[in-house]
DNA sequence: ACATTAAGTGATT
DNA sequence: AATCACTTAATGT
């Protein structure tokens, strides 16, 4: 099994990781595949072992907002919230590449809450630095101009994925930004005039940037 | 060679 | 910034 306690640093009691071997179950999903669909509840808290999640809102209007990347080494805090509550997830959660992770059932929590001083911290501190990338979504959504949002965006994309180039249409990116595909563009023409990226058919280029 | 899909662009709101 | 209408470019068959 893989290493769990190097990838979670912060789950340091060797109790509680040998629990995490014995009732988490190791899933996989292949990239693009749905892992958490809105409107479902949620039943298991997954702790990213390998690849990267996608994370979106439904805005309403059937559109789907893109929110942030989970990385390994994290969790979601949003199916965490969902879980304890025992609320409808309003995220969809998608593969972002193939990615593998422990599935833990729910009841655990709870007992792992009142059990492992860790597992507290470890929570605690997913929620802590969650909530910081939702508001960080928010802000960019309700004020950076679409040109910073659209950046950042192909730049977070292409970290997940450990390059330094991201293979996309712009009719995707402006799904996921719920704004059109001719906006961006004209956008990523601009940022390629300036030298920040560099566009070929299905493929964006950020040159500044080293692949992992 | 042809059809299909992606991307670029001017004009309008 | 969104939408429309159209062009051009790239890619698949």
């Amino acid at each position: 099994m893989t290493d769990i306690a190097s990838l979670f640093p912060l789950l340091n009691e060797p109790e509680l990781l040998q629990e995490i071997e014995e009732v988490g179950s190791m899933i996989e999903f292949k990239e693009g595949e749905d892992i958490i669909t809105t409107g479902k509840y949620i039943k298991r808290v997954p702790l990213l072992v390998k690849g990267a999640i996608r994370v979106l809102r439904n805005d309403g209007d059937g559109h789907e907002v893109f929110l942030y990347f989970v990385n390994r080494g994290q969790t979601c805090a949003v199916s965490l919230a969902c879980c304890v509550n025992h609320k409808k997830s309003n995220i969809r959660a998608v593969a972002e590449t193939d990615c593998m992770f422990i599935s833990i059932p729910i009841e655990y929590l709870e007992k792992w809450n009142k059990k492992y001083q860790s597992w507290r911290n470890f929570m605690l501190i997913t929620y802590q630095s969650r909530f910081d990338e939702v508001m960080m979504a928010l802000d960019s959504i309700a004020f950076l101009k679409l040109d910073e949002r659209l950046l950042r965006y192909i730049e977070g994309k292409a970290r997940v994925h450990g390059e330094n180039y991201i293979n996309i249409t712009h009719q995707k990116i402006a799904e996921e930004l719920n704004t059109s595909r001719e906006v961006v563009s004209r956008l990523l023409k601009k940022a390629e005039e300036e030298g920040e990226v560099e566009l070929s058919r299905n493929k964006i280029t950020i040159p500044g940037m080293l692949p992992i």
